[in-house]
RNA sequence: GGGCGAAUAGCUCAGUCGGUUCAGAGCGCCUGCCUUACAAGCAGGAGGUCGGGGGUUCGAAUCCCUCUUCGCCCACCA
């Protein structure tokens, strides 16, 4: 790994940019990531959540896969056999998109080209994006195992892929049949009712008067009246006395002619328009089932891109369907058909990858028999087996299993994995063939043998990931000690697409499921809360945020920013200020580390530190948080284990330690070094607590810490215990209290102006203990804390002027401002913080007037209580006779 | 039409079991400081009726009901 760096080298300025990128190299160099099956005694495995590979990642996925990472770092860091496996998805209809899209800026189309042709375009497309991908996802830090690193498309996922669908047919749980599906016009293809988002959309409801056969008329509503030219029936209710007459008569289609029988049927809602339904049954789900039931004939009356087609008459032939909208409502118009046209909102299907508006068709495709493979994944859920952290997605899930609809697997794409299906083309056999090897003619027969033309959903092959990245169908190493998974970190809008699926495919291929602890992170969105995308050109670029301030600093930034399951909003206009939180803190330690590495000393194991009231204070501080973040993890809580070391390293270690710390360092006064050996501790500490979110900065620091191994790495831990050796109430109470003197001085001075140089002395009565025994231990800090030159015994009646300060902890303080005293001041200060504490006083003891809350609450909350009414009569009583003392005098 | 989430300081958000001097953090703002690690910093401040209303309780930011606003998910009502 290099020779040890000596110990004060860091760079004054904090560069990211030219630490992150080496310190990442070594890592991987030294295999730190990888982790081999055979060593695999206690595993903890993440699977990534394969990135599309339609474009570069974003801030989304910068803020999932640092989740991931964080969570696969402890883990690694506490010794377990950590594998975070990578990959990417083939992401079929979104990449043959984008494809399609390159090729028509150049004139041409995918037919042009041919499938061949075009498959290999998007074979370049791919291994581009593949690549830049994974670049990215080394730049943010990903500790991925990139041995393991897998596509969807990848001939052993592929294999895989071939594997279920066949075993899934030979248990009849792929069908192929035709049913009404959602067909994408643009993309030529269906797509699963997953893949179809319904939005609101304000479309018109068209009132339209069909005829009786045998005289009269009847009053039929639609908001797609180019599909009545598919109609093949009326229905009614069944129980509607208005039109119990009509049923089994027939009417005439407008525009048409044809006979149209009237059926009865449960379906129709009477309340609803006229109570008169027109049927569409190759366009519309409920016309279809209606149509089963009475034996109706399905006109598909469309062409795959959505056009009209021969079935219906002149003049709408080769009418795109939203012109043969307008054409039917005019002619209807003409014809004295249309009563009425209404505004009408509802809600409309559209492809989640094109937006164009999809046709609800009849077609021929595959299918999965969903309702079997969902019964175990809904029943791991009920034990208990799964969880969802925040556990309301639970319910989400819970829901869709419970309402699971069979899935709709084929596609009309070039782009993805054959389906394995052949048909005999001979003319008197018409097998078909599902293998797991191709066919080179008919079994039955031995006629020639054509291959399906589909290709299958993208998610076919990412439901298998979490174990066909892991080698099966082959009973492989990996995936008997791996398999399954542990945490499973992802956004919540792909729940059905992916968890959910994944979760009955680990049930039906592996017997188990696949993870036991699913995180749905939130969504980041720009600082006007909208979601981040393309079109909107409203996203962050990653790669842009480690440039500029660094991995470790967005790192930070993301996973204190974002609770489990809350979105996420940064300021996508301003990146330095969206980012800023993170950039500041990693800045602080760098110069933290500036200041103290010149002066760490080795601390061996074990031997007992030292005596020093602030040595033992910060060790015990560096327990607790220990603690804290340890719970913290457990829970998934991430953004408080980023808080809390914040909190600590700032607010503690910076501010207090490293300041009380400089009297000693490197002086007379640190004759054994304890300083520098606490330093030490307290640092090697924290940098391990805080390596998972900010692993550069940490591991840059830690290995000029003195006492390492030359190839030491924090990569691989250890993970700190909290040491309750280390616990320490005495040193936490006295710098507390100094905490609060030092705090009341400041104050003063800043009050009342007293310049920076000026040192005073301090006049102190009734100091607690804990504060009597920090300042014979901290004297000589004072200076340098507070501009305090000495702090001397207060008579009871100062002669000077000068302010006063109650201390909550006990005592009372005085510093001498004879030139600058304003009495006035003085004495409104004094009231104002006399009324608060005389508010807090009637507070407290009116709850213990209460006679309800000494009966009912905890005696230990009644005891606080009390406790506190004694000490804030105390300050009472202080502050009143400060004030009597100034009124008089 | 169902289900879920959010609403706390100017902004972005924490706040676990109802109870600690509990109303917090970061950013921004104001005042003063280039104090020998850090001005990306230090010190001191201002700023909130915890969305409205009702209820439960000795006690509510926290639990219940209701209303308002915003967002998300699901759903075949022509």
């Amino acid at each position: 790994m290099g020779s040890a760096p000596s110990p004060n080298d860091l760079p004054p300025r904090y560069d990211p940019s030219g630490l992150e990128g080496p310190l990442y190299e070594r890592w991987v160099d030294n295999g730190l990531f990888h982790v081999a099956a055979a060593d695999a005694d206690r595993p903890y495995v993440i699977v990534i959540p394969p990135p599309n590979v339609t474009a570069v990642l974003h801030m989304g996925h910068g803020l999932n896969n640092t989740l991931q990472d964080v969570l696969v770092r402890r883990r690694r860091m506490q010794g377990y056999d950590t594998l975070w496996v990578p990959g990417t998805d083939h992401a079929g209809i979104a990449t043959q998109n984008v494809v399609e899209r390159q090729i028509g800026e150049e004139g041409s189309t995918r037919f042009d080209l041919g499938r061949e042709a075009f498959v290999d375009r998007v074979w370049t497309w791919v291994r581009e994006y593949g690549d830049r991908i994974i670049g990215q996802l080394r730049d943010i830090g990903c500790s991925c195992d990139w041995e393991r690193t897998r596509f969807t498309l990848d001939d052993g996922l592929s294999g895989a892929v071939r594997e279920v669908f066949v075993r899934l047919y030979e248990k009849d749980l792929v069908y192929r049949g035709r049913y009404i599906i959602n067909w994408c016009t643009r993309c030529a293809t269906a797509l699963s009712n997953e893949e179809a988002e319904h939005r609101d959309h304000n479309g018109k409801l068209y009132r339209i008067r069909y005829r009786l056969a045998d005289g009269g008329d009847i009053e039929v509503a639609t908001t797609r009246p180019e599909t009545m030219l598919g109609d093949t029936a009326l229905a009614v209710h069944p129980d509607d006395e208005r039109y119990r007459d009509i049923v089994g008569r027939t009417a005439e289609l407008p525009l048409v002619g044809r006979a149209l029988p009237i059926v009865a049927d449960e379906y129709v809602d009477p309340e609803f328009g006229s109570g008169v339904v027109k049927v569409t049954p190759a366009h519309d789900p409920n016309d279809f089932e209606l149509g089963g039931r009475h034996d109706l004939e399905a006109l598909d009356v469309m062409t795959d891109a959505g056009a009209m087609n021969d079935a219906v008459p002149e003049p709408y032939r080769g009418l795109d369907r939203f012109e043969a909208r307008k054409r039917v409502v005019q002619d209807l118009k003409t014809g004295g058909y249309l009563i009425a046209v209404e505004d009408h909102a509802h809600s409309v299907g559209r492809c989640y990858r094109c937006d164009t508006i999809v046709e609800p068709r009849l077609s021929l495709q595959w299918f999965v028999r969903m309702a079997p493979l969902a019964e175990p994944a809904l029943a791991a859920y009920e034990r208990g087996d799964l969880r969802f952290h925040p556990a309301r997605y639970g319910k989400t899930y819970q829901n869709w299993m419970e309402n699971i609809r069979d899935w709709c697997i084929s596609r009309q794409l070039w782009w993805g994995h054959r389906i394995p299906v052949w048909y005999c083309g001979a003319p008197d056999c018409g097998d078909v063939i599902v293998a797991r090897d191709d066919p080179a003619d008919c079994p039955r027969c031995g006629g020639d043998v054509e291959q399906d033309a589909d290709v299958l959903d993208t998610w076919f092959s990412s439901w298998l990931w979490p174990f066909s990245t892991l080698g099966w169908p082959d009973e492989t190493e990996d995936l008997d000690a791996f398999y399954p998974t542990d945490t499973l970190v992802t956004a919540p809008e792909i729940l059905f697409f992916w968890v959910a699926r994944m979760v009955m495919a680990g049930c039906e291929f592996m017997g188990e499921i696949p993870f036991t602890d699913v995180l749905l992170n939130g969504t980041v969105r720009d600082h006007h809360g909208r979601r981040m995308s393309k079109s909107l050109g409203n996203g962050i670029d990653p790669l842009e945020v480690v440039d500029a301030y660094g991995a470790d600093a967005m790192r930070f930034t993301l996973v204190r920013g974002s609770p489990l399951g809350t979105d996420l909003q940064l300021n996508n206009e301003d990146l330095e200020e969206a980012f800023r939180p993170g950039r500041n803190f990693a800045n602080k330690m760098w110069n933290a580390a500036r200041f103290a590495l010149p002066h760490v000393r080795a601390a061996p194991d074990g031997a007992p530190i030292s005596d020093e009231l602030a040595d033992r204070w910060i060790l015990s501080r560096l327990a607790r948080v220990t603690t804290e973040i340890d719970d913290a993890f457990e829970g998934f809580r991430l953004h408080e284990v980023a808080e809390t070391c914040h909190a600590f390293v700032w607010g503690d270690f910076c501010d207090w330690y490293l300041e009380l710390s400089k009297r000693r360092l490197g002086t007379p006064d640190d004759p054994a070094e304890a300083a520098g050996r606490t330093l030490t501790l307290a640092m090697d500490g924290w940098l391990r607590l805080l390596h998972p979110i900010m692993p550069f900065i940490t591991e840059a620091i830690a290995e000029r810490l003195p006492g390492r191994e030359a190839d030491a790495s924090l990569v691989t831990g250890p993970w700190p215990s909290a040491r309750e050796a280390w616990i320490d109430a005495e040193a936490e109470a006295a710098i507390d209290a100094l905490r609060e003197f030092v705090a009341a001085v400041r104050a003063l001075r800043s009050e009342y102006g007293v310049a920076p140089g000026t040192k005073v002395t301090v006049r102190l009565r009734d100091a607690s203990e804990a504060l009597t025994r920090a300042l014979d231990a901290e004297r000589e800090s004072l200076a340098a804390l507070a501009g305090i030159a000495d702090v001397r015994p207060l008579a009871d009646a100062p002669s000077e002027a000068g302010a006063h300060a109650v201390l909550r902890g006990g005592g009372e303080l005085f510093v001498p401002l004879a030139d600058v005293i304003d009495l006035d001041r003085e004495r409104g200060r004094i009231e104002s913080e006399a009324e608060r504490v005389g508010r807090l006083l009637s507070r407290t003891k009116g709850k213990l007037d209460n006679p309800g809350f000494v009966a009912n609450a905890p005696e230990e909350v009644v005891e606080r209580e009390q406790a506190k009414v004694v000490s804030l009569e105390e300050q009472g009583a202080r502050l009143e006779e400060k004030l009597r003392s100034l009124t008089s005098g």
